[in-house]
DNA sequence: TGGGGGCCTTGACTTGGATCAAGGGCCGGA
DNA sequence: TCCGGCCCTTGATCCAAGTCAAGGCCCCCA
């Protein structure tokens, strides 16, 4: 198992993040805020944190301090069991916001672990309650990103726990597809950046199931995969796929 | 199904709910706070609304204003899928809070339904977040509430993803029985307020295999099952059924 | 106090997904 | 550019939980 980084020797004033120029400001905590408050959040020294492939954001059980916003790659989080057993509790892009589950307890409850190369804009949690006190349009954002995201979960225990591979499955792909158009990358064509054990872990189901499954979609027209890439073919296919029960 | 019911014709100024005087106070929102922090708390107009046995606290797609707080009874959460599939997404007793799935998106998202008559505290939204912009306390500790939330999904999709069926139930068991005896009630003895159907849609299983595995569990001595009634036997048993696999 | 309906239990059988096993492709590092 | 390791695919078999079915219990209401 690989050691948490920490920010490495590189010159830190470029590390400084400006949400007020930041790209994804439109997908992360400065949704909605006029240019005097976005500048406001550009005042605190929100640093900027390289992740590599492979590497812990956090860990569970590690003292909370900080919210992390991925700026560029993906994460997974996941939880472990003593008996080494592993659930992925969610896959993480650009703007979403991770450590959420670290606030009731003041320690990390999962591992974040960076599935590719990636950078987190690092949120000192106090500063963001301060700042929260006093802009009433972030505190209701902030509010409202936490609430999505118990809404997410709930998502997943829909999945989990009332649907059929093959609805999971499709369900799965629609979401990574629209979560990827709405960061302006293709909806139809993409790269996997998780392992088909990932997926299975996230799904419930074993690497042998996702992987025939993926299989079965591609003899029905549905999508077509190359191992890591995948394209949708038919995607109102596999919406028809979802919540229709085993008919 | 069974329309909402309304604040009914009763007096209302016996409806006011004082936090300061609330034996749930340790458990609710005011956690943590000062005496004089707990009567600004009590200067809003907190209403308590009395909710029958199957009636809607709120459904999906309400809009959302306020947040929810169980006095006494009890609840079921769920989700609802087009095609009539059920997810139970969770069970609520007094002082734990509900609706927060609605800040996100204005309206709520899943069902809320009384499985006994209860009684709950209405916290209308916008002014839990006007006061915790005054109150860093009350701020601070809505956010480890909202975590927390988060936290438990992250269980359940643990459990959903990961679990046999024997570790769910003995998993439900032991958490009903530690919130049970949190709010002073035996651990060891208890009436399920739901029914066989609705723990197996909260644990991803059917109804047949619930009753099948407090049967099994009855068999191994485990607890004691008579319809509701659970009593349960060997605590320890149940623990280290959890987690330890297919063992 | 007797009847009916909801809920629970149990048995017999089925099945979707897990498990076990073998082999192939791809990629990064020597 | 060749090797080794990881990841993925596919087939054969198994089994935990689902499905279908029958009957029993309990409680509420007439």
């Amino acid at each position: 198992m690989q050691a948490t980084r920490i920010v490495p020797d590189v010159d830190l004033p470029r590390l400084k993040t400006a949400c007020s120029s930041c790209s994804l400001r439109e997908l992360c905590l400065p949704v909605g805020l006029s240019h005097e408050e976005m500048s406001k959040l550009d005042s605190l020294v929100f640093l900027r944190r390289p992740v590599k492939r492979g590497d812990y954001l956090f860990r569970a059980g590690d003292p909370f301090a900080s919210l992390y916003a991925a700026r560029t790659g993906f994460f997974k989080t996941k939880l472990l069991l003593e008996d080494g057993r592993e659930q992925v509790t969610g896959f993480h892009m650009a703007g979403e916001l991770m450590g959420m589950d670290g606030i009731g307890s003041e320690r990390h409850t999962c591992d974040a672990v960076a599935l590719e190369d990636s950078e987190v804009c690092v949120i000192p949690f106090d500063r963001l309650e301060g700042l929260s006190r006093e802009m009433q349009v972030l505190q209701h954002h902030f509010h409202k990103v936490m609430s999505r995201e118990i809404v997410r979960e709930h998502g997943v225990m829909m999945l989990l726990g009332s649907m059929r591979a093959e609805e999971r499955l499709a369900a799965f792909l629609l979401n990574l597809s629209q979560r990827l158009s709405t960061r302006g990358y293709s909806s139809s064509e993409f790269n996997l950046r998780m392992t088909r054990e990932e997926i299975g872990s996230y799904l419930g189901l074993k690497l042998e199931t996702v992987s025939r499954v993926f299989s079965r979609f591609q003899e029905e027209g549905l999508i077509a995969v190359q191992q890591k890439n995948i394209r949708i073919l038919d995607a109102a296919g596999l919406r028809e796929l979802v919540g229709r029960g085993a008919g």
